[in-house]
DNA sequence: GTTCAAAAAATGTGATCACATTTTGAGCGA
DNA sequence: TCGCTCAAAATGTGATCACATTTTTTGAAC
């Protein structure tokens, strides 16, 4: 009686994106996988393995691994007892913890950015803001996703911030996975833009109003979030 | 006339530390250089090479690889346009940013461990913070380091944290190296322990105070960089 | 001394391999 | 059916290699 072979841990999630650019390959494998995680493509208890990814992705498990390292640095993966690596489940502990942080360092950051944000730039936020509400109207959840880690983004990184700004890309890689569950469970017509109070704000050149809006948009994002869907998280698998 | 070598890259001030514990190699090496990072036996500037890492740890340059791409995505070192691997020199922007950063989430991270702080781990508190004093006593600068990055996350590690405490660590990571010449030029005559009021804040319960204790400790340590220290930082190597 | 070009050396990268460790599945007995 | 054992398969790790890229050195010309 032949052994059957268990197919390898594949992550087609996190297939071939066609925009991620040249460099290293390790460099190309981490983006297309933060994207992965960012806008939730791959589910929060996904096991990734080197072969299953590096297959995906036509490489070999080398860059895969400097990759999966760098995520795991930046808390989008767990790497457990058993060397195991895994987006790592949604709890509440961790959840306040992620809407604590995001509403002490997100307004910072925008405010701290507001001075550089041009004219072409208010542009560009309006325009990606227009497609997530297209993307709501269609029920996209990843464009919603796409989008709003854009507008955020398109913000905080007008300025030069070399500390903010990648403190704030580790808690979106944190977060992403769990929340395409809860959009998907939700759907996109009980997700609300509130971008517009942002944009006014940045057009006002009001400090004050863009990091109160920006502070709004996390509580009221994070506000879908009740104990119930919370509550019904998967436990955290014990490697 | 026979060619000259050029040395290897090595660096022996990660090199073989006894105490980094067992677990997979590459994590091993992680530990060694995050340590050399916090206490700033690195210093800015310093060019990290993996064959040097590796040498200098007796290890092959695998897990070296590894370890320094975790460190990179922790914000510890900078990888050029030209792949090449250093700790970054500090300017007053991202000081700036860095102090900002950790007042905004290190009173946080405090208030929210102070139910979970014993009297044991008071007690070791206490203790960690007479080395500190006998260290500044005795003009030993790592030794300040270490006990101060110690004191600090005996605080933060009281509670279960996963988004706050690795948010910080990859601060410390950041400033340590900076920080460390700047004690080393100042003295630590200059240095003051101010850990007698989150001390007494924290034994009195105290969260309000908690927070104000950690955040005038971040400020005071900070107070002592002027703008002559940061204007004399040498600019970062352009890649 | 400076500048330039070319060669040599250093360094990072991706592939591959063997091995250690962990997980899975088959087979057996109760 | 469940539980156990063991072998096979999957997976992570560290070493090594060849190669691509970058830096340094050398030697010549001015």
């Amino acid at each position: 009686m032949t052994r059957r072979t268990t197919a390898a841990t594949l992550a087609p999630e996190v297939g071939d994106d066609d925009d991620i650019g040249d460099g290293p390959l390790h460099d190309r494998v981490y983006r297309a996988l933060r994207d992965a995680l960012v806008t939730g493509r791959i589910v929060p208890g996904r096991a990734v393995t080197l072969r299953g990814l590096a297959q995906s992705l036509g490489v070999s498990p080398m860059p895969v691994r400097e990759a999966i390292r760098r995520i795991a640095a930046e808390g989008g993966l767990v790497v457990g007892a058993n060397r195991r690596v895994w987006v790592p489940d949604m709890d509440v502990e961790r959840f306040d913890e992620l809407v604590r942080a995001r509403s002490l360092l997100e307004p910072e950051a925008a405010v701290r950015a507001l001075p550089h944000i041009d004219a072409a730039r208010l542009e560009r936020l309006r325009a990606i803001d227009a497609a997530i509400d297209a993307a709501l109207e269609s029920g996209d959840v990843e464009g919603y996703m796409t989008g709003n880690h854009r507008f955020h983004f398109e913000i905080y990184g007008a300025g030069p911030s070399r500390v903010l700004v990648p403190l704030i890309e580790s808690l979106w890689l944190q977060f992403g996975p769990f929340m395409r569950s809860v959009y998907g469970r939700l759907g996109t017509a009980a997700l609300v833009d509130h971008h517009v109070h942002a944009l006014a704000a940045i057009a006002d050149g009001d400090a004050a109003r863009l990091a109160e809006a920006i502070r709004a948009d996390i509580m009221d994002g994070m506000d879908l979030i009740d104990g119930t869907v919370l509550g019904r998280v998967t436990p955290q698998p014990v490697p």
